[in-house]
DNA sequence: GTGTAAATGACAGCATGCTGGCATTGTAGC
DNA sequence: GCTACAATGCCAGCATGCTGTCATTTACAC
């Protein structure tokens, strides 16, 4: 973990620091994990900023990103506490997003055979163009972030990332 | 992405979907890069969720746990802003939590040799004994979620994302 | 069928993090 | 020394996400 604070360039008052601490016993496992664990919470502040970047031409936010992006997947629809469940957030923070974007005619709530009130969200044919604008953003960037990385290292963390997903959803 | 939908269990609505989209053309390392950045936002909001589990008990949250860590590990002492320069936050969200910490005690404020207005921000000594007692519970935390992960892979998906960060931060 | 538990909708309140704006202090070039 | 730019403190407003609560609907065991 010093390694992150020293990773961080242009940090004046950490100049004499970072060589006393004795850390000794730091089995390497824990250290890389709790690296690992500070790196996510890192990496998922600057995927959130892009997202907004990438998408706010678009009308969009990343928020709406990951709900749009989800709906757009299901062609039966679904409804919010499953959008909720397939991002794992709360209903509550989901049902907000969509409100907005049924609002801003992005999607439309429609009747469910299977529930009388808890309705299925379906895109509209804005919904779905900014849908598809949004992947002739979104997948120049993927493939512009990916370019020099190895695909058996994206397998790796993904297997991974997805391990600790699941070890910790319980 | 399909993936992601179908992997999450118990959503009626998507039983017959997630046969239909033609998911031609798409370039596998495109598709593990969008599933991972998925899997890193459902990542982050759990392991949110966990640190909050974990230091609910020291009077801590998820949001001081970053700031607790990284003060702990320098000697010197930081300012707000270098704060936030490690966490990549901004310095008003640091600025925030520093005030309510050194209101409850755990860090003060301490005149910066360098810097007649941004003072340096150190642990008191209740502070030192919450990061220790963070300690204790953290670290069997990070063994108890590698136990059975190799390192190889953990270097693997540290490296991935810290490279990640470095493209995303510029 | 009935009753209980789970799921859902709706509302309120709170925590975290961001941006923008403005005043003040430091830094560096001249 | 002066000036211009950067860094910092402080304030306000906003977006996102969480929990809690309550009423209603649905599902399921009996």
């Amino acid at each position: 973990m010093d390694a992150l604070v020293a990773r961080v360039g242009s940090i004046r008052a950490s100049k004499s620091a970072a060589g006393g601490s004795p850390s000794s016993a730091h089995s390497p496992k824990r250290m890389l994990f709790l690296d690992l664990v500070l790196s996510v919470f890192r990496l998922n502040g600057l995927l959130v900023a892009e997202g907004d970047a990438m998408t706010e031409d678009l009308g969009l936010t990343s928020a709406r990103w990951k709900v749009i992006g989800v709906v757009a997947l299901s062609t039966a629809g679904l409804t919010v506490p499953g959008i909720a469940r397939v991002l794992g957030q709360s209903r509550q923070a989901v049902q907000r997003i969509t409100d907005v974007m049924a609002q801003d005619g992005l999607i439309t709530y429609q009747p469910n055979p299977k529930h009388k009130r808890s309705v299925l969200v379906l895109l509209t044919d804005e919904g779905k163009s900014a849908y598809h604008a949004l992947r002739e953003v979104q997948d120049p960037w993927a493939i512009r972030n990916t370019e020099d990385i190895p695909v058996e290292d994206l397998e790796t963390a993904l297997r991974l990332v997805r391990r600790l997903i699941q070890r910790l959803d319980k």
